[in-house]
DNA sequence: ACCGCAAGCTACTCGCCGGTAGGCTTTCAA
DNA sequence: TTGAAAGCCTACCGGCGAGTAGCTTGCGGT
């Protein structure tokens, strides 16, 4: 029960900070308008992180994971690749719309990082690009997608839904579900997939 | 030629703060700094701009000008929806390429312009999403298109492109002429293209 | 009722950096 | 040769914000 309380604290202070980092960037934004958005004072936040950077770190290291634990769930399924990457991409694109200041901050502030951080951030992404490309090359493989080059694909379309937390606007035309399902579309077809998609 | 001489200084601090934006973060990067670098103080900046933001400003309007020119060019000429959306591609494509370190700083700066100019660069991205969502909406009326909804599918192309800032390395694998061919391939191909693509 | 401890607040320090005032040097015109 | 002005430098200011020391308060246990 005190942990519990004690997780609480920690993560009302990481919404507070997301919302404020995606507001008005990581330097412009103090650790007091943080405290004094809670209700509390500076020193509150030094009892639960060791600084502002740590702060940072905080919110971008388990959006990163997550964005991997979404392809490789998709790679570990069965099926064909066609369908791997389809769950890859749905599962992606639900992690960068649903965590999309998290997302934002991350490429924003990527500077602003401690280099212990950074250097575990990068390393997650390059397994996050390994699995991507692997999927697209497997799937060419099998004679199922239709790619020059597998790399640059998978650099392609990494892109094309991480750029959603760009655009994207929570309670805009498109919801969440239904935009991962366009973006699986596009880029299926980016794949030159030949064989009809199941409905 | 006085003229000249204060462009060239004017160019060669740009040059300088470039470099060290991308490299350092705006914030990270103090006027002594890029001072230093090019050989002066810190006054010297002061007399041919007016603060660090208009340095800011200075690098990401052109930039963001000239993304809009290779779209706006490639609307402009005679041909089918396909070959101007070609063209737009390798044209965007090759100016995020050629100027990737200043694409970089925009996106990742933004909030970091005044207020000013920050509204002068949105207009001329409105006007940019504008013109590529049009290109699209010509190519599904021309029926040389298939795609469900022309904005998405125009997101996520200028996402694709755009994300090149992030990963692009000059003197790697790929050259520029390469990637940017490449690039319209895969976006062709996204917008279900169903004509042969001229060779 | 009282003691002790945890938890947060008040009130500070200190370094950094954007911006500026004023002087010096060099160059050009008369 | 001299006056003047442009151009840059030295030397400074002032604010801001991260991080800290030490006090206070309130809660839980006895």
């Amino acid at each position: 029960m005190r942990d519990e309380i004690l997780a609480y604290k920690r993560e009302r202070i990481l919404e507070e900070a997301v919302k404020l980092f995606y507001e008005r960037g990581f330097t412009g934004t103090t650790l007091d308008d943080i405290a004094s958005e809670l209700g509390v004072t500076k020193p509150f936040i030094y009892t639960h992180f060791r600084g502002k950077v740590e702060l940072l770190a905080a919110l971008c290291k388990p959006t990163i994971e997550l964005s991997l634990d979404a392809v490789t769930a998709a790679a570990a399924e069965p099926g064909s690749p066609t369908e791997k990457l389809r769950h890859a991409i749905v599962g992606f694109t639900k992690v960068v719309l649903q965590r999309q200041p998290y997302i934002a901050i991350y490429f924003r502030e990527e500077k602003n990082l401690s280099p212990e951080a950074l250097a575990e951030i990068t390393t997650l992404r390059k397994a996050f690009d390994h699995i991507l490309s692997g999927l697209l090359r497997d799937g060419i493989a099998a004679g199922e997608f239709d790619i020059e080059d597998h790399s640059l694909a998978a650099l392609a379309l990494g892109g094309m839904i991480s750029w959603a937390y760009t655009w994207y606007r929570p309670g805009g035309r498109l919801n969440i579900e239904d935009t991962a399902s366009h973006m699986a579309d596009l880029a299926l077809r980016m794949a030159g997939v030949r064989i009809a998609i199941p409905v």
